[in-house]
DNA sequence: GTTTTTAAAAATCTCGAGAAAAAGTATTGA
DNA sequence: TCAATACTTTTTCTCGAGATTTTTAAAAAC
């Protein structure tokens, strides 16, 4: 469903528990980099920050490792998941292979109701690109983004297919805050999406693919062409 | 690599706190059926049969959400992730499409230790096979064939696609075992692997991946055929 | 007899403190 | 000066107890 309240929970609902709080919060520090790919999480220190105790710490940081965000090694704690252009390429290519097919599935069984959810979905993201202009509403976008592509595929009906999608979708996150920041490929996303959007609207499918497996590599390219410095440096922060 | 000592750590190592020994203790339950579907994971009850202390067991349990073998629900406690037909239905479409990808990789990239590794593996489970005649010894023969379909996969470049065909394998598992048990569709797995063997081996990718599509689809129609009532049963235990 | 309210019981969630292990530092010996 | 050893500090891992919340059961009201 197109539901605008729906916040990639990949594995829990609404925080109504102090570990859940956590989890998000850890989540999104990861995601946006302030916490550092690599960077050493220590649970006596995170502890304070998060305000939790440890072992409320210790059950986000599990529930992370479901993500692949965080990664463990038996006695000696918690760490950022490393990233690297490999592992982004990586995730690019799977992701195209899983996603094309989800969207020719969803193209041929979706419905009505799901045409009107997918022209909706585009809309509020055609409005948060306008509003983009200038403020800096980064999340807002992030967020309609994400739902549009997960409208695109919602009436694939295989849950394992979407469930590791919205995995991929995650990883991939992590490495598009820097092209979308250091973008030396010129791209008009927006007519992209549109493409998109037109041609699963009129269910040529085997269009509608070619343009999302475009659409994502485009992404990955962008990043492949960042300076290594630059992006090494981006990576650190 | 095909190392015989590897134990499907789907995340992680030798058990050196409790923490692992549970989670692996937990897993092994589940998948074996011991814990039944849907079943309520009481942490204070369960806590003394697994002999850790109740943060340590929540903890095993938030990484067993990672496999998909438990649910937890707000500030519902957990529970043993449910069956259903039509989500090993999924789980084996799914499976299909990602392993015969990552088959195809993995015979265009193998090189002749890859052969090797996979002819070994081939020999261990034939071995597995004649020993199990009469005596259940079921433990050492799913490992084996666990290690032989990751071996003819293991020249496969894609790290995503293997880490989610090994959940799916996992899953897999647990109804693999109602169909071993109850089986109504005569079958002769051997020749399946040995016909699976050789195709790999002249790098005939067309017919592997056939075989394998249908090698991984059998075991569902098996299920499939299972009668409703017996299954029920099965699952309840 | 059914539904609602109220109270008891059980389970979940959370924290802080203590034991075990790892990492870091200083000391000793060549 | 360098390597190995012993010591200190830090961090991880683990447990038991207390506070909320959910579930269950009984009593009251309609």
């Amino acid at each position: 469903m197109a539901n605008s309240t729906s916040t990639s929970d990949g594995l829990l609902a609404e925080p109504k528990t102090l570990v859940e709080s956590a989890y998000r919060a850890l989540r999104r520090d990861i995601i946006e980099g302030h916490l550092a790919p690599g960077e050493k999480l220590r649970v006596e220190h995170l502890k304070d920050n998060y305000g939790v105790g440890a072992g409320t710490l210790r059950e986000a940081l599990s529930l992370l490792i479901s993500d692949a965000l965080v990664v463990s090694q038996g006695q000696r704690g918690f760490r950022v998941a490393p990233v690297s252009l490999e592992d982004f390429e990586d995730i690019t290519q799977t992701r195209v292979m899983l996603e094309c097919e989800a969207l020719r599935q969803s193209i041929t069984m979706g419905d009505d109701a799901w045409e009107a959810d997918l022209l909706a979905a585009f809309h509020r993201l055609t409005k948060a690109e306008e509003k983009r202009i200038g403020s800096d509403d980064r999340e807002e976008w992030e967020e309609r983004n994400r739902i549009f592509h997960e409208v695109l595929i919602a009436a694939c009906p295989s849950r394992w297919l979407k469930h590791f999608l919205s995995i991929l979708y995650q990883q991939a996150e992590r490495y598009r805050r820097l092209s979308l920041y250091l973008q030396p490929i010129p791209r008009d996303i927006h007519a992209e999406h549109d493409a998109l959007l037109q041609a699963a609207m009129s269910r040529d499918a085997e269009k509608a693919t070619a343009l999302l497996g475009e659409h994502i590599l485009l992404t990955f390219r962008s990043v492949q062409s960042i300076p290594k410095d630059q992006l090494n440096e981006k990576l650190a922060a």
